[in-house]
DNA sequence: AAGTTTGTTGACGATGTAGTCAGTAGCGAC
DNA sequence: GTCGCTACTGACTACATCGTCAACAAACTT
């Protein structure tokens, strides 16, 4: 017991380790992008990483590990830039700007992550039973959404409510960008309709509390 | 010119031909809904639809052919439940209730082509270079929305901002969907989200518009 | 009925892809 | 140095899938 047994060894080996791991990461995220998750062969990413075919399936159990990984990743990428969970309590209109506003900057910053993040979310409503596994990150998201509004809303409000606002509110943040790239607008024109989605959730949010 | 050139012969054999395409698109819009667009094979297709492979490009040049005809045929479902284009001028708040219920309907009635309608959605949105021809039947969807709320809207109102608000009702209508499924909602759930974005939508364009 | 056209079939060749594995290269311990 | 270990490689097997086509079947025409 002379050192903590989960220390790490961090030798150069296992660095260059972990850098071909996220060198794949990095390029199955880009050809998922592509050509699609499904689209897409194992080669054309070890080709896209410049690694040999066999690397892949050294890092990864087969093309769904790696896109759980992403989409866990992508998750995490998500929530890092909400609201912290336990932030002071604010007025339920500040904490959903604050929600939003968490999506406009994981669409301009990482427009590749929320891309994947939507095309997984398609993926696991439509045919969930072929995508096994991959709904935790969406079950992990919405939960997010859920404690961060939570604390902002009345005391009236019932918890299975507190679900569907949230679920609201992902959709108000989600539906633009979908329906928005769909029809080719440009980014600068989901980011506006992404404010037009918050102020009228505001709006909306707040009339149906009172009623 | 003892008759119309444009006459169908309707024979027998036209009839049974144009019964076999159809047994093909109704078994490919199940397939893709089960196993996914790019998940499955085109035997798939046949072997559920009962009729030999060499059937399928008799009628469809390919997969995205099948599908890009599917994707017209339920935007075409989606848009006749709208009110018709022509329609006496309403009040927006009816009007954008009759569009959002447009949507319900078509929900519980035929989900199998709203979620494929969703599935093309996001393949068009996250990768359109991957998958050409695909993006026609969302355009004319959101240039439905766009005319049916046009005459119900202020004068004041921009072109531009008629399809921002267009895009803003898609959104509200599709994004409650996707996101719903994806947290494994029951349909019941998605079905009251959907009414919860269609009075956050009222109150928040009301609000837009009048600011 | 014989001939023509249209619709259907499934076996086939060509190609693509998944996952494996024996072998190589680089690193770290001694 | 050399030994052991870990990371990496890409040729290979096995199998899935595509799109074609010659043969067959049904329906029309004369």
């Amino acid at each position: 017991m002379d050192d903590e047994p989960d220390q790490r060894p961090e030798g150069r080996a296992s660095r260059r380790a972990s850098k071909t791991r996220q060198r794949l990461l990095d390029a199955a995220l880009y050809i998922f992008n592509t050509k699609g998750v499904e689209g897409c062969a194992i080669e054309d990413i070890t080709e896209s990483a410049d690694v040999g075919k066999g690397t892949f399936y050294r890092h990864f159990m087969d093309k769904q590990d790696a896109l759980r990984t992403l989409l866990d990743f992508a998750a995490d990428d998500l929530i890092k830039r909400m609201p912290p969970e336990q932030s002071p309590a604010i007025s339920f209109e500040d904490r959903i700007t604050q929600l939003i506003q968490a999506h406009l900057t994981f669409f301009t910053e990482r427009s590749d992550l929320f891309l994947l993040f939507l095309q997984g979310q398609t993926m696991v409503a439509t045919r969930s039973a072929a995508v096994p596994g991959l709904h935790a990150p969406y079950a992990r998201y919405i939960g997010a959404i859920e404690t961060r509004i939570a604390a902002s809303l009345p005391a009236t409000v019932l918890p299975e409510q507190k679900r569907q606002i949230a679920s609201l509110l992902a959709a108000a943040a989600c539906g633009p960008v979908t329906v928005g790239l769909s029809i080719s607008s440009s980014k600068h024109d989901v980011i506006k309709t992404l404010d037009l989605a918050r102020q009228s959730l505001l709006a909306g949010i707040k009339q149906v509390l009172l009623k």
